[in-house]
DNA sequence: AAGTCGGGGAC
DNA sequence: GTCCCAGACTT
Protein backbone atom coordinates (compact mmCIF):
# COMPACT_ATOMS: atom_id res chain seq x y z
CA UNK A 1 0.00 0.00 0.00
CA UNK A 2 1.55 3.62 -0.69
CA UNK A 3 1.67 6.46 1.20
CA UNK A 4 -1.18 7.96 -0.81
CA UNK A 5 -4.00 5.31 0.10
CA UNK A 6 -2.29 4.59 3.21
CA UNK A 7 -3.31 8.66 4.01
CA UNK A 8 -6.67 7.82 2.42
CA UNK A 9 -7.15 5.10 4.46
CA UNK A 10 -6.33 6.91 8.10
CA UNK A 11 -8.79 9.85 6.59
CA UNK A 12 -11.63 7.90 6.21
CA UNK A 13 -11.79 5.59 9.16
CA UNK A 14 -10.40 8.62 11.55
CA UNK A 15 -14.61 10.07 12.00
CA UNK A 16 -16.40 6.82 12.66
CA UNK A 17 -13.46 5.74 15.32
CA UNK A 18 -13.63 9.07 17.28
CA UNK A 19 -17.52 8.64 17.26
CA UNK A 20 -17.36 4.97 18.75
CA UNK A 21 -14.63 6.46 21.30
CA UNK A 22 -16.83 9.56 22.16
CA UNK A 23 -19.99 6.92 22.63
CA UNK A 24 -17.99 5.32 25.32
CA UNK A 25 -16.45 8.47 26.86
CA UNK A 26 -18.36 11.70 26.61
CA UNK A 27 -19.33 13.74 29.65
CA UNK A 28 -23.03 14.42 30.57
CA UNK A 29 -22.56 18.23 30.12
CA UNK A 30 -25.99 20.36 30.30
CA UNK A 31 -25.46 21.91 26.49
CA UNK A 32 -25.79 18.35 25.46
CA UNK A 33 -28.99 17.96 26.17
CA UNK A 34 -30.45 20.13 23.58
CA UNK A 35 -30.57 21.13 20.04
CA UNK A 36 -32.00 24.71 20.84
CA UNK A 37 -29.82 26.88 18.93
CA UNK A 38 -29.77 30.03 21.41
CA UNK A 39 -29.02 27.56 24.10
CA UNK A 40 -26.02 26.08 22.32
CA UNK A 41 -25.16 29.29 20.98
CA UNK A 42 -24.97 30.68 23.93
CA UNK A 43 -22.79 27.62 25.50
CA UNK A 44 -20.13 28.32 22.73
CA UNK A 45 -19.83 31.79 23.31
CA UNK A 46 -19.30 31.03 27.19
CA UNK A 47 -16.99 28.22 26.08
CA UNK A 48 -14.70 30.47 23.81
CA UNK A 49 -11.44 30.17 24.95
CA UNK A 50 -12.46 28.64 28.29
CA UNK A 51 -12.32 25.45 30.16
CA UNK A 52 -15.56 23.71 30.19
CA UNK A 53 -15.03 23.34 33.90
CA UNK A 54 -14.81 27.16 34.18
CA UNK A 55 -18.01 27.68 31.79
CA UNK A 56 -20.32 25.36 32.93
CA UNK A 57 -21.65 27.42 36.40
CA UNK A 58 -22.23 30.03 34.04
CA UNK A 59 -24.09 28.05 31.51
CA UNK A 60 -26.68 27.12 33.85
CA UNK A 61 -26.98 30.39 35.62
CA UNK A 62 -27.22 32.36 31.92
CA UNK A 63 -29.92 29.97 30.98
CA UNK A 64 -31.86 30.20 34.34
CA UNK A 65 -31.75 33.87 33.94
CA UNK A 66 -32.38 34.11 30.22
CA UNK A 67 -34.07 30.93 29.09
CA UNK A 68 -35.04 32.12 25.62
CA UNK A 69 -33.21 34.60 23.71
CA UNK A 70 -36.01 37.05 23.55
CA UNK A 71 -35.05 36.43 27.45
CA UNK A 72 -31.54 37.82 27.04
CA UNK A 73 -32.42 40.28 24.40
CA UNK A 74 -34.62 42.48 27.04
CA UNK A 75 -31.91 42.06 30.00
CA UNK A 76 -30.27 44.95 31.74
CA UNK A 77 -26.92 44.92 30.48
CA UNK A 78 -25.46 45.54 34.05
CA UNK A 79 -26.98 42.65 35.10
CA UNK A 80 -25.93 40.72 32.17
CA UNK A 81 -22.37 42.10 32.87
CA UNK A 82 -22.45 41.40 36.62
CA UNK A 83 -23.63 37.56 35.55
CA UNK A 84 -20.53 37.31 33.20
CA UNK A 85 -18.48 38.99 35.82
CA UNK A 86 -15.20 36.54 36.44
CA UNK A 87 -15.42 34.61 32.84
CA UNK A 88 -13.00 37.15 31.37
CA UNK A 89 -13.21 38.42 28.11
CA UNK A 90 -15.98 41.08 28.44
CA UNK A 91 -16.79 42.14 25.02
CA UNK A 92 -17.93 38.37 24.30
CA UNK A 93 -20.84 39.68 26.76
CA UNK A 94 -21.42 43.11 25.25
CA UNK A 95 -21.62 40.79 21.74
CA UNK A 96 -24.24 38.12 23.23
CA UNK A 97 -26.79 40.55 24.20
CA UNK A 98 -26.07 42.52 20.82
CA UNK A 99 -26.99 39.85 18.79
CA UNK A 100 -29.56 38.20 21.02
CA UNK A 101 -31.40 42.07 20.35
CA UNK A 102 -30.44 41.73 16.50
CA UNK A 103 -32.15 38.12 16.63
CA UNK A 104 -35.38 39.28 18.84
CA UNK A 105 -36.17 42.24 16.67
CA UNK A 106 -34.95 41.55 13.24
CA UNK A 107 -35.18 38.04 12.85
CA UNK A 108 -38.13 37.70 14.31
CA UNK A 109 -36.72 35.75 17.13
CA UNK A 110 -35.05 33.00 14.91
CA UNK A 111 -31.70 32.38 14.61
CA UNK A 112 -30.28 32.01 10.87
CA UNK A 113 -30.07 28.22 10.20
CA UNK A 114 -27.24 27.83 8.33
CA UNK A 115 -23.28 28.52 9.24
CA UNK A 116 -23.20 31.64 6.67
CA UNK A 117 -26.00 33.16 7.63
CA UNK A 118 -24.74 32.19 11.42
CA UNK A 119 -21.05 33.67 10.56
CA UNK A 120 -22.55 36.99 9.78
CA UNK A 121 -23.58 37.72 13.63
CA UNK A 122 -21.88 39.87 15.98
CA UNK A 123 -19.63 37.30 18.27
CA UNK A 124 -19.71 34.62 15.93
CA UNK A 125 -16.82 33.68 13.79
CA UNK A 126 -15.83 30.50 11.70
CA UNK A 127 -15.53 27.88 15.11
CA UNK A 128 -18.69 28.99 16.88
CA UNK A 129 -20.71 28.95 13.14
CA UNK A 130 -20.01 25.47 12.55
CA UNK A 131 -20.63 24.29 15.95
CA UNK A 132 -24.15 25.76 16.15
CA UNK A 133 -24.58 25.03 12.51
CA UNK A 134 -23.62 21.42 13.37
CA UNK A 135 -25.16 20.76 16.80
CA UNK A 136 -28.58 22.73 16.37
CA UNK A 137 -29.06 22.07 12.56
CA UNK A 138 -27.12 18.85 12.05
CA UNK A 139 -24.93 20.99 9.00
CA UNK A 140 -22.31 18.81 7.69
CA UNK A 141 -19.58 21.63 8.32
CA UNK A 142 -16.49 20.97 11.21
CA UNK A 143 -15.79 22.68 13.81
CA UNK A 144 -11.69 23.80 13.97
CA UNK A 145 -10.55 24.81 17.73
CA UNK A 146 -7.57 24.51 19.84
CA UNK A 147 -8.88 20.39 20.14
CA UNK A 148 -8.76 19.87 16.29
CA UNK A 149 -5.67 21.35 15.70
CA UNK A 150 -4.11 19.34 18.40
CA UNK A 151 -5.51 16.19 17.49
CA UNK A 152 -5.22 16.71 12.99
CA UNK A 153 -1.24 17.59 13.77
CA UNK A 154 -0.48 14.68 15.73
CA UNK A 155 -2.89 11.90 14.21
CA UNK A 156 -1.34 13.31 10.40
CA UNK A 157 1.78 14.74 11.65
CA UNK A 158 1.33 18.22 10.56
CA UNK A 159 4.04 20.45 11.42
CA UNK A 160 3.12 23.38 9.93
CA UNK A 161 2.88 26.33 12.55
CA UNK A 162 -1.04 26.31 13.55
CA UNK A 163 -0.41 30.60 14.19
CA UNK A 164 0.01 31.17 10.65
CA UNK A 165 -2.66 31.93 7.83
CA UNK A 166 -1.52 28.98 5.52
CA UNK A 167 -1.75 26.41 8.39
CA UNK A 168 -5.45 27.18 9.00
CA UNK A 169 -6.04 26.72 5.39
CA UNK A 170 -4.51 23.38 5.70
CA UNK A 171 -6.47 22.37 8.90
CA UNK A 172 -9.87 23.73 7.39
CA UNK A 173 -9.41 21.64 4.53
CA UNK A 174 -8.46 18.50 6.00
CA UNK A 175 -11.14 18.95 8.32
CA UNK A 176 -13.29 19.82 5.49
CA UNK A 177 -12.52 16.23 4.17
CA UNK A 178 -12.90 14.32 7.19
CA UNK A 179 -15.95 15.29 8.24
CA UNK A 180 -17.38 13.74 5.04
CA UNK A 181 -16.88 10.24 6.08
CA UNK A 182 -18.90 10.98 9.67
CA UNK A 183 -22.21 9.22 10.39
CA UNK A 184 -23.32 12.22 11.79
CA UNK A 185 -21.97 15.80 11.50
CA UNK A 186 -22.87 17.19 15.05
CA UNK A 187 -21.71 13.39 16.78
CA UNK A 188 -18.35 13.87 15.23
CA UNK A 189 -17.60 17.46 15.93
CA UNK A 190 -18.75 16.97 19.48
CA UNK A 191 -16.27 13.74 19.14
CA UNK A 192 -13.23 15.23 17.76
CA UNK A 193 -13.29 18.22 20.33
CA UNK A 194 -14.00 15.60 23.57
CA UNK A 195 -11.45 13.67 22.46
CA UNK A 196 -8.93 16.04 22.13
CA UNK A 197 -9.96 17.48 26.23
CA UNK A 198 -9.91 14.24 27.33
CA UNK A 199 -7.43 11.79 25.62
CA UNK A 200 -5.21 13.84 23.02
CA UNK A 201 -4.31 16.31 25.70
CA UNK A 202 -1.36 18.92 25.41
CA UNK A 203 0.44 17.24 28.15
CA UNK A 204 1.08 13.57 28.49
CA UNK A 205 -1.54 12.81 25.97
CA UNK A 206 -2.86 8.90 27.11
CA UNK A 207 -1.60 7.40 23.53
CA UNK A 208 -1.70 3.82 25.32
CA UNK A 209 -4.83 3.47 25.62
CA UNK A 210 -5.35 5.56 22.28
CA UNK A 211 -7.95 3.94 19.82
CA UNK A 212 -5.72 6.12 17.12
CA UNK A 213 -2.69 4.83 18.19
CA UNK A 214 -2.07 2.38 14.84
CA UNK A 215 -2.51 5.46 12.48
CA UNK A 216 -1.11 8.55 14.50
CA UNK A 217 1.74 9.73 12.87
CA UNK A 218 2.94 11.24 15.82
CA UNK A 219 2.82 8.60 18.06
CA UNK A 220 4.49 6.16 15.48
CA UNK A 221 7.29 8.70 15.37
CA UNK A 222 7.41 9.53 18.80
CA UNK A 223 6.31 12.85 17.92
CA UNK A 224 3.23 13.85 20.83
CA UNK A 225 4.95 16.29 22.67
CA UNK A 226 6.21 18.37 19.38
CA UNK A 227 3.00 18.60 17.84
CA UNK A 228 1.41 20.84 17.42
CA UNK A 229 4.18 23.12 15.95
CA UNK A 230 2.72 26.77 17.48
CA UNK A 231 5.19 30.00 17.79
CA UNK A 232 5.66 31.39 20.66
CA UNK A 233 4.94 34.83 20.51
CA UNK A 234 7.90 36.60 21.17
CA UNK A 235 7.76 38.62 25.05
CA UNK A 236 8.01 42.15 25.01
CA UNK A 237 11.56 42.72 27.06
CA UNK A 238 11.96 45.94 28.87
CA UNK A 239 15.05 47.44 27.94
CA UNK A 240 16.02 51.02 30.15
CA UNK A 241 18.08 53.39 28.05
CA UNK A 242 19.83 56.18 30.21
CA UNK A 243 20.78 58.82 28.10
CA UNK A 244 22.99 61.66 28.51
CA UNK A 245 22.40 64.71 26.20
CA UNK A 246 25.90 66.42 26.03
CA UNK A 247 24.85 70.32 24.60
CA UNK A 248 27.26 73.24 23.76
CA UNK A 249 24.86 76.26 22.57
CA UNK A 250 22.47 74.92 19.85
CA UNK A 251 25.38 71.54 19.43
CA UNK A 252 24.29 68.22 20.55
CA UNK A 253 26.53 64.99 21.17
CA UNK A 254 25.36 62.45 18.84
CA UNK A 255 26.45 59.20 17.10
CA UNK A 256 24.97 57.05 14.75
CA UNK A 257 24.64 53.83 16.25
CA UNK A 258 26.24 50.44 14.01
CA UNK A 259 25.81 47.97 17.07
CA UNK A 260 23.86 44.71 16.02
CA UNK A 261 20.68 45.93 17.67
CA UNK A 262 18.07 47.82 17.02
CA UNK A 263 18.17 51.37 15.32
CA UNK A 264 21.45 51.08 12.97
CA UNK A 265 22.40 53.74 11.81
CA UNK A 266 19.91 55.89 13.71
CA UNK A 267 21.70 58.56 15.46
CA UNK A 268 21.24 59.01 18.99
CA UNK A 269 23.10 60.31 22.48
CA UNK A 270 25.56 58.90 24.64
CA UNK A 271 23.87 55.86 26.34
CA UNK A 272 23.84 53.85 29.23
CA UNK A 273 21.82 51.03 29.23
CA UNK A 274 20.57 49.31 32.49
CA UNK A 275 18.57 45.89 33.20
CA UNK A 276 16.53 48.30 35.74
CA UNK A 277 15.28 51.64 36.40
CA UNK A 278 17.60 54.31 37.20
CA UNK A 279 15.74 57.87 38.87
CA UNK A 280 18.71 59.45 38.97
CA UNK A 281 21.83 60.61 36.90
CA UNK A 282 24.08 59.81 40.34
CA UNK A 283 22.38 56.12 40.26
CA UNK A 284 24.30 55.11 36.75
CA UNK A 285 28.05 54.19 36.74
CA UNK A 286 29.24 56.19 34.75
CA UNK A 287 32.06 54.85 31.83
CA UNK A 288 35.95 56.60 31.82
CA UNK A 289 35.05 58.31 28.63
CA UNK A 290 32.26 60.70 30.27
CA UNK A 291 33.39 61.06 33.65
CA UNK A 292 35.26 63.75 32.39
CA UNK A 293 32.70 65.43 30.62
CA UNK A 294 29.81 65.26 33.15
CA UNK A 295 31.77 66.88 35.60
CA UNK A 296 32.83 69.76 33.44
CA UNK A 297 28.99 70.96 32.32
CA UNK A 298 26.09 71.23 34.59
CA UNK A 299 23.19 68.71 34.55
CA UNK A 300 20.00 71.30 33.29
CA UNK A 301 16.17 70.08 34.70
CA UNK A 302 15.70 66.55 36.25
CA UNK A 303 15.41 62.68 34.18
CA UNK A 304 13.09 62.74 31.14
CA UNK A 305 11.11 59.89 31.10
CA UNK A 306 9.84 58.53 27.49
CA UNK A 307 8.98 55.20 26.50
CA UNK A 308 8.96 53.09 23.11
CA UNK A 309 7.30 50.22 22.28
CA UNK A 310 8.63 48.10 19.02
CA UNK A 311 7.17 44.77 18.33
CA UNK A 312 9.43 42.96 21.14
CA UNK A 313 10.70 45.44 23.45
CA UNK A 314 9.62 48.33 25.30
CA UNK A 315 12.53 51.02 25.70
CA UNK A 316 12.30 53.03 28.61
CA UNK A 317 14.16 56.37 27.83
CA UNK A 318 15.21 58.28 29.90
CA UNK A 319 17.01 61.72 29.33
CA UNK A 320 19.76 63.34 31.40
CA UNK A 321 20.43 67.29 29.75
CA UNK A 322 23.91 68.54 30.37
CA UNK A 323 25.00 72.04 29.18
CA UNK A 324 28.91 72.27 28.60
CA UNK A 325 30.13 75.57 29.04
CA UNK A 326 30.19 77.85 26.00
CA UNK A 327 33.36 79.28 24.25
CA UNK A 328 36.60 76.72 24.49
CA UNK A 329 35.88 73.87 22.35
CA UNK A 330 35.32 70.53 24.26
CA UNK A 331 35.99 67.11 23.01
CA UNK A 332 33.92 64.06 22.61
CA UNK A 333 34.25 60.50 22.69
CA UNK A 334 35.48 58.55 19.83
CA UNK A 335 31.97 58.35 17.06
CA UNK A 336 30.47 61.16 18.58
CA UNK A 337 30.29 64.53 16.84
CA UNK A 338 28.79 68.23 17.29
CA UNK A 339 25.73 68.57 15.25
CA UNK A 340 23.95 72.41 15.26
CA UNK A 341 20.20 72.20 15.81
CA UNK A 342 19.85 72.23 11.68
CA UNK A 343 21.68 69.09 11.26
CA UNK A 344 20.26 67.33 14.13
CA UNK A 345 16.49 68.08 12.57
CA UNK A 346 18.38 66.07 9.42
CA UNK A 347 20.06 63.42 10.73
CA UNK A 348 17.70 60.30 10.75
CA UNK A 349 16.97 59.52 14.49
CA UNK A 350 14.45 56.94 15.85
CA UNK A 351 11.18 58.30 17.05
CA UNK A 352 12.03 58.02 20.51
CA UNK A 353 14.96 60.56 20.32
CA UNK A 354 12.54 62.83 18.14
CA UNK A 355 10.39 63.02 20.47
CA UNK A 356 12.42 63.84 23.04
CA UNK A 357 14.07 66.46 20.97
CA UNK A 358 10.22 68.11 20.72
CA UNK A 359 8.88 67.61 23.85
CA UNK A 360 11.45 66.61 26.03
CA UNK A 361 14.51 68.81 25.29
CA UNK A 362 14.09 72.11 27.42
C1' DA B 1 -0.16 39.40 10.08
C1' DA B 2 -0.04 41.01 14.61
C1' DG B 3 -2.20 42.89 18.75
C1' DT B 4 -5.84 42.81 22.14
C1' DC B 5 -8.98 40.94 25.25
C1' DG B 6 -8.94 37.59 30.99
C1' DG B 7 -9.39 34.53 34.36
C1' DG B 8 -8.13 30.03 35.91
C1' DG B 9 -6.26 25.35 36.02
C1' DA B 10 -2.43 22.14 35.16
C1' DC B 11 2.35 21.51 35.67
C1' DG C 1 6.84 31.02 36.42
C1' DT C 2 4.60 28.86 31.34
C1' DC C 3 1.04 27.07 28.59
C1' DC C 4 -3.50 26.65 27.16
C1' DC C 5 -8.37 26.85 27.11
C1' DA C 6 -15.27 24.73 22.48
C1' DG C 7 -11.91 32.46 19.49
C1' DA C 8 -13.37 36.96 17.69
C1' DC C 9 -12.34 41.40 16.52
C1' DT C 10 -9.48 45.45 15.29
C1' DT C 11 -5.67 47.64 13.16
Amino acid sequence: MDWQSDANAVKATFAPTLEGWYERHRRDLPWRHTRDPYRIWLSEVILQQTRVAQGKPYYERFVESYPTVTDLANADERELLRLWQGLGYYSRARNLHQTARYITDQLGAEFPATFAGLLTLKGIGVYTAAAVASFAFGERVPVVDGNVYRVLARVFGITEDITTTGAKKTFAKLAEQLIQHAEDPATYNQSIMEFGAIQCTPVSPDCLLCPLQQSCNAYQTGRQMRLPVKAKKAPVRDRYFNYLVFRQGDRLAMRERTDRDIWQNLHDFWLIETDEPVDALTDLVLPEEVVGLVSQGRVTGGAVPLTQLLSHQRIRGQFFLIDMPDGLPVALPAGFNWHSADEVNRLPKPVLITTYLNEGLG
